[in-house]
DNA sequence: CTAGGTGCAAAAGGTTTGCGGTTAA
DNA sequence: TTAACCGCAAACCTTTTGCACCTAG
């Protein structure tokens, strides 16, 4: 996805919200986040030194961690590979593609989730779901 | 679960289906695997010195890769946290508690499985799918 | 005898941390 | 001015690997 001056706001928002400033490095990142499909931090990293040659890959994590903290991103994983970073927010599982690894958005609707709830016994209060899907993704084009 | 007969011929046929041999190591290992709750590769070491005090952790992860590829264990993880093993092969999901950290079993039927396929666009060819709770589970008896 | 198995130690991969120096409200 | 921030290097945790020795069919 293309970055946009809402992109912007929603980044400026979210970090002052939190009393931090909009360095230069994290607006950068944040841009590379929203315009790559689901990067690792390393991921993050190659791509931000094109513009940024000196960033650390330290600086990376901790302003992917400050992201998180933010409401910007959401981490998530696969078996124990690297964490990947997630600016859509909304409720949705991951499917990865076997063959190519890439990741892709399934929206997953209310129904699905009253259902999943419902597999739970009463005792348990539920806080989170996540579903992650593997298999052969569709043929690029 | 208490380690039965049973489990002892799973864990022979699983491993002579492979030409592979039952070590008094796997066999222990195995055992302490059927007897805990999901427990980690460090858990597993740490379990399995009382009997067998000189085994290295390499050789747990050996081994649990051991059963994994022959089938007798499903290994799974929450985040990035270490991999948990499981004996229990049957379709179910996780559900881990995030003040106690214990994890537990939690049943999915085949209506919710149809469900989750359904919300896969035609040209996802589905392995698998994992599901993940989290939240507070039950208090201690 | 020999393929399979064990244990040790070292390395790998991903992530976190401590710290001196820099920057911006 | 001073708290936030950056970048480097070192540490950390889990897992994997290479290799010498051992063991059971």
């Amino acid at each position: 996805m293309k970055f946009n001056p809402s992109h912007k706001k929603q980044l400026d928002d979210a970090l002052s919200h939190k009393g931090l400033r909009a360095t230069k490095q994290r607006e950068h990142l944040f841009k590379v986040i929203i315009e790559s499909n689901h990067p690792t931090a390393d991921e993050v990293h190659l791509s931000a030194k094109t513009n940024l040659p000196t960033i650390s890959l330290a600086t990376v994590y901790n302003c992917l961690e400050t992201f998180v903290e933010c409401g910007l991103v959401r981490p998530f994983n696969f078996d124990r590979k690297a964490t990947r970073y997630d600016p859509d927010l909304t409720d949705h599982a991951h499917f990865q593609c076997k063959e190519s690894g890439d990741v892709f958005d399934i929206p997953i609707n209310d129904e699905i989730k009253s259902y999943l709830q419902k597999l739970l016994p009463a005792e348990f209060e539920l806080e989170a779901v996540e579903v992650a899907f593997r298999g052969k993704g569709p043929i690029a084009p």
